[in-house]
DNA sequence: TTGAAAGCGATACCAC
DNA sequence: GTGGTATCGCTTTCAA
């Protein structure tokens, strides 16, 4: 029995006897022969594999793209490099480089924030390059969860469970994903609504309610947060100062990165970015790419999804 | 020029006018000439890849484990394939063929606690396997972090400043890790001090101070935590309960979780398990495997490291 | 319907 | 010193 003869069998190309046909993949399944996927990407250009460069260290963002990468493409026989280049373009270059040697099908690259790039140019480079929550070279294709969407979303949920004075917490201004939820929460809430921006942490949430007590003035009944964990530190000052989260005060935080908001007291109800399904489609679109199939370019937001838990009330008349 | 010429003078064997080999190195150089990996790996039978299997979803154990096997491997040219399992047979099964036939060099297979095993078999497979933090068939290479050494380091830290009344508050026992730190933990505090074993939650540290202040009796000057969440969930509820940490109660976590232990007020001092450490040791069996040399089967167990933040008072004297 | 042969990109051996 | 040739495992084209 000849090699091509038994190549067409187990592809299913060419003609042959539809007996022979099967007595060859028995006989493969038996002895349990897997073909060298080296051998094949020699011959095909396609080595059934694509990087993912990162430099989010705690994998906050990376590990749920990832899931979704690797679920999507994993159907398709796609392995996935994971390379985690923190800020340092050296070890960029060098990752890059050896994905390239290793004949990658396409690169797809993805960090903590969509106002900036990775460390390494990724620019000409003669595979497909997908961005996922990081800054892309003009004309690329690029994915990241819609801000304003989810500001939108949080605010409203605040404001149909009849909370008045809202107020929100956030991030630095130098985020562009702070600003734009920013606006989208005074577009809602109205434009005189206070906007405290500060760093990302659990002591920023802290220190805004403090100051918020301090001013004396009349206090929020509903206050949104930028993420979970300045979430998880409002929610933490506010029982201190004796307010009832959700009695007195709404909190909703933004990410629904799991760890926070599921041990926050009470657990918080929050936006979910939808990391998970940015991965799927960044895959299944470098994928296209590798496949010659043509993808619009440009920035691409995906819409983000309310997520209800205790911290705002309200959960009962909700699925 | 001949190909076998640019062959030699890009490798650096056979012998050949050294001017010569400085043109053709000069010339490749200039048109950036890479050799492909995969016609490399055909003839050579290396891909210089690796799998890293997973079934731990938050990534808390594998992305710093990863971190390290990356760290070791990117000097060999050693990429590494990511494969989150979750606890899918029929999906550990998926990635483990599609890596093999990718020809990967090794597999590293690493969970989230040593006395469980990945759901799937690993044994027989025609390339190494090491197992970190996970349970490996008997006389495999397996790595984990030494919880006795762990726990002797924490509590004799919190003896050395002065502590008597320790208690352990942990996971279930089912956990062979909560039950060896907490052996080490009677062996310095004492055969009677008390052990509580519960959940690897936060709430399972609220309620375990609870339920010692609520038995009245001597309080605890001295709170050893079986992880960073318990220990973040016990100095909550310390606070509220108006004791001082670490004025009158020093509370050491473990893990080192950076994002548990650095937010936690104080910030906790805890028990570094050294995942990156491990990682690349992971990496370096592997690889020493791949290329034939032998490494001694067995469980090793890595040393930890005593992180002091705030958590326990005494940082002063320390480095 | 089957099999022989060329070739994918690189390396190693052996003539020249 | 240099270059031809076989080879790795597989697919594809073409002849038998």
């Amino acid at each position: 029995m000849s090699v091509s003869t038994v190549s067409k069998a187990l592809n299913d190309n060419g003609r042959m006897a539809a007996d022979t046909r099967e007595r060859i993949k028995t006989l493969a399944a038996q002895i349990g022969f897997r073909p060298n996927a080296l051998a094949k990407g020699l011959l095909s250009n396609r080595s059934f594999t694509v990087g993912l460069l990162t430099n989010d260290t705690y994998g906050r963002f990376t590990l749920p793209v990832m899931a979704g990468i690797s679920e999507a493409l994993v159907d398709h026989g796609v392995s996935v490099f994971l390379c985690a280049i923190e800020d340092d373009p050296a070890l960029g270059k060098i990752h890059v480089d050896a994905m390239l040697d290793k004949q990658v099908d396409g690169i797809i690259a993805t960090g903590k924030r969509v106002d900036r790039s990775l460390p390494v140019d990724l620019a000409g480079l003669p595979v497909p390059v997908v961005y996922a929550f990081t800054k892309g070279e003009p004309g690329s294709v690029t994915l990241t969860s819609d801000d304003r969407h989810g500001a939108t979303l949080a605010t409203e949920w605040l404001k149909e469970l009849g909370r008045q004075r809202l107020v929100h917490i956030t991030g630095p201004r130098e985020f562009v994903s702070a600003v734009e939820r920013a606006e989208a929460f005074r577009t809602v809430a109205g434009n005189g609504a206070p906007v405290l921006h500060g760093v990302w942490s659990e002591a920023w949430g802290h220190e805004a309610i403090d100051r918020i007590w301090k001013e004396g003035g009349e206090r929020p009944d509903g206050i949104f947060c930028g993420n979970d964990q300045i979430a998880r530190g409002v929610a933490d000052a506010l029982r201190e100062r004796g307010a009832r989260v959700p009695g007195d005060v709404s909190v909703i935080g933004f990410d629904n990165w799991e760890i926070m908001a599921a041990q926050t007291r009470p657990p918080l109800t929050t936006i979910d970015t939808n990391l998970k399904e940015l991965g799927r489609e960044a895959g299944l679109m470098v994928l296209a790419l590798a496949e010659g199939r043509a993808i619009e370019p440009g920035l691409r937001r995906l819409p983000c999804k309310l997520v209800i838990r205790d911290s705002c009330g309200g959960g009962r008349q909700q699925n």
